[in-house]
DNA sequence: ACCCGATACCTTATGTGACAAGGTATCGGG
DNA sequence: CCCGATACCTTGTCACATAAGGTATCGGGT
């Protein structure tokens, strides 16, 4: 037992409780993000960051991986380039799969919140 | 190398999709249906089931191991009763603490879907 | 009398995404 | 000349969800 562990083991509280919330929703607004348009990494990180509102604090160290499963599995492409600079960018382009895959992707998301919302609703109702 | 596996590795497909968007919501699930009044675990399965139509499908794996980490972190209470029975039921109550843990948990999840929803509409319509 | 499905509780092994932390390299300013 | 921003990446750890498997009781149906 060395210095007494800062915090207890299963709770780093607030930003655990959040993260584990946020689950799954990097790739809806990854893909949402890139029906629009074609954008690189870095690029994705600022512009989640802003529309977000300050709930999709994507890190990098989870954007790079989700971006190379979505590639894998045929829902985006990339493609360096480097625009007559040399610090050259990976581009990535959403496909007709990803497409129909983001289309599902929103249709359980709405169906999620749906169920929650009337859960929740229902349940200040009954007091029974 | 046995029998091909049946499915591609990463991809339990819809299933797995569903499960990590849902991930966390189960125990602001619990404890909404816990602020009305208290259950016993196999009734919350069933209550959840109902209610969540369909949508928070709440496995036996998923929520003994729930109930005992609130448990462990105060926001509910277990009490064994038999009520005449032999095959007792352990019955929950949120505590005070898990009010306040669940106002924190409704707050961030209307954040979050506050946040999503944004991010999606806002996209809809820049396409700059 | 007997078995089975529902009721009720539980645990262990496996998967998966999020993240912290750390790495490489370029470029523009001060 | 160095530092912070730009850009990309990886490895180790955590926490939750689930599949699968266990124990035990009870009420019906045959």
């Amino acid at each position: 037992m060395a210095e007494h562990t800062e915090a207890a083991p299963g709770s780093a509280t607030i930003a655990r409780l959040r993260r584990e919330l946020a689950r799954g929703t990097t790739e809806l607004a990854v893909l949402s993000v890139l029906s629009v348009r074609r954008r690189y990494g870095y690029e994705l990180l600022k512009v989640l960051r802003q529309a977000g509102e300050g709930v999709l604090e994507v890190k990098e160290g989870t954007l790079y991986p989700l971006l190379h499963r979505l590639e894998d599995s045929g829902h985006i492409l990339a493609t360096w380039e480097a625009e007559g600079r040399s610090r050259p960018r990976k581009y990535y382009v959403i496909t007709p799969d990803g497409r129909t895959y983001l289309a599902m992707l929103r249709t359980e998301w709405s169906g999620l919140v749906d169920g929650m919302r009337q859960l929740l609703d229902t349940l200040g109702e009954v007091q029974e």
